[in-house]
DNA sequence: TCAAAAGTGTTATCCTTACACCCATGT
DNA sequence: ACATGGGTGTAAGGATAACACTTTTGA
């Protein structure tokens, strides 16, 4: 058996590393993007190529290049994915091959409408949902899944029902389990599954642009903001990650203030999951999880009883290394 | 902010594929391993270059290349963390840097003490416990925990008892979450972390090898069987996601022949999970989860009554995408 | 005094944990 | 008949989901 045999031939190799910052910006989660939609700029996530000689690690390289690029500091900071799949980048010809490093970081940014933290030119935080329409089940459900993604998804699966993808699923079972079954509730951590359907069935314009459109793209109009290169399922593999993570991880405390009201926390918790908790039942858990106590201020908001404050309890990551936010559902 | 520029000088690149092979021999978890203990050689595991031009993505050239060198069909394949670190292959010098995408993938292996597969010469499946002797709890908790490890995590945590690392534990809150809190019980799915804190320790060979050994170590002994470069750490955070994964997915049967006996399924989830479960509550969860169906057979086994023959159900992947076996504690 | 948001009490239900016992086969 | 493992019934306790109501402020 070989180990580390060197490749007779190759084809030079850049690593790359890119970045989906998430924040909350009042009470909608927002991701840096650079290049905002100016004349023919698409969205893109913050990236850099990752040099061996200036850094020492990927974390390293990614927070110095964050830090000095944008002027934001990241906190919390997890590696999400490898991304290597030849002709990523068509644009660059064969001349060399890129692999891209996809990151999740988090960062604070407290309650106002304009960004606290001066940011580089050409950078800012846009709501996530922009890019995302069909996730965010706040208010209701996205009238988009049931005008345009379900039609123009059945269309796409009845050419071809049967076939099976890896994971031995037909096209029209991942239809119903992703976007249909509202019997059954919407899985707020799929996001990536959800994207890489839109993204097969040819219905996203990053399909249009890789030669892989279907005509049905013409019926949806086009569905979320697009992003350069394969930035888009970077960030649909974030916001999953960040989904799954704060459930058994007290991360959603990278994204709130020192002191924050129980109703606070809950609206970051709603903005992130994109869908209402039980506020009763969000109270108990936070409670008897004790991941907060009282600072014993309170807050007069925009009218009502003043809301007492709250502090997150740095003493559960050793008491209970599993104490995210595992809640019930529906408001 | 920046974007893709391109590195002013840079290292050149190679992309390693480093894969943690597991299946399961009789009861007992394995890992496959190539140079195994002849004279010099340490453990490693299977390792390959990416080569781009011969192979489209990452997944197809790792099945390609363990394919065509060892005779292993790969089933169940997941990509599990990117390992960067300038200097982790020290002998390699400073004239290229590696970069390795660490791999978890499963294989079938039947009952057989001896391998069913023909594998090349030098390769074989070796239980992983050997490797990580304190993950072992079927039996009893390991003594080595008492005997050797916690004694010497609680000298090198004296020494410097409140440093913090990256997540604000100190030292003696570390050691007590991974190694001591036994009244609480033991957390499966720590595996990385745990290793992580005898190599920070200076407890294992590889830290000695790297240059981080602790004089304790002439006290512990060697900590478990070592293997080359930090490819024990990819092993470690193979089994923890493992671990993880197959309480919310149904990955387990991946490593099942067709047809199967609760009891073995439930052999199978101990070996992997280190474990002992307790024997009504696994089948109830089991039924109720519907994840398997009676094929109608029995097996006739080593003494006592013969036991009802089950397949995986299929459907439930899609029926109930997060049917895994999260069964409780305690046989 | 009333709108608006904070904050609480209580119950039905389900799941988890734990107990101990019966069944079918080979020797 | 008995050893060996296969297979089951049931009850206590706790977590979850859902119900509606009281409290405190600003305008």
């Amino acid at each position: 058996m070989v180990t580390k045999a060197p490749s007779p031939r190759s084809l030079p190799v850049e690593i790359n590393l890119t970045a989906a910052i998430a924040t909350v910006v009042g009470d909608d989660p927002a991701i840096l993007v650079a290049n905002v939609g100016r004349n023919r700029g698409e969205a893109a996530l913050p990236s850099g190529p990752f040099d061996p000689l200036a850094h020492r690690t990927f974390d390293i390289g990614l927070r110095t290049w964050v830090g000095e690029q944008t002027g934001v500091p990241l906190g919390y900071v997890e590696q999400l994915y490898t991304f290597g799949d030849r002709g990523r980048h068509a644009q660059e010809g064969d001349r060399k091959h890129v692999v891209s490093v996809g990151y999740l970081a988090l960062t604070r940014q407290g309650p106002a409408k304009e960004s606290a933290i001066p940011l580089a030119s050409g950078a800012s935080f846009r709501p996530w949902y922009g890019f995302f329409p069909w996730e965010d089940w706040r208010s209701r459900k996205p009238n988009i899944i049931d005008a345009n993604i379900v039609p123009a998804l059945r269309k796409w699966a009845v050419r071809d029902p049967n076939r099976p993808n890896a994971y031995g699923l037909t096209r029209t079972e991942r239809v119903r389990m992703l976007f249909e079954d509202d019997g059954g509730r919407f899985n707020d951590e799929n996001v990536l599954d959800r994207y890489q359907l839109l993204y097969e069935a040819g219905l996203v314009e990053e399909a249009r642009r890789d030669g892989r459109a279907s005509p049905l793209i013409e019926d949806t109009g086009p569905l979320g903001e697009p992003m350069r290169d394969d930035h888009r399922r970077i960030l649909a593999t974030a916001m999953g990650r960040l989904r799954a993570k704060m459930k058994y991880r007290p991360v959603i405390f990278e994204l709130m203030p020192e002191s924050f009201t129980l109703t606070a926390l809950q609206r970051t918790a709603e903005a992130l999951e994109g869908r209402r908790l039980h506020k009763q039942n969000f109270r108990r858990f936070v409670e008897n999880a004790a991941v907060v106590e009282p600072t014993g201020g309170t807050s007069t908001r925009t009218g009502g009883r003043p809301a007492a404050l709250f502090r997150f309890r740095r003493e559960v990551i050793q008491e209970r290394p599993a104490a995210g936010l595992r809640v019930g559902v529906r408001g």
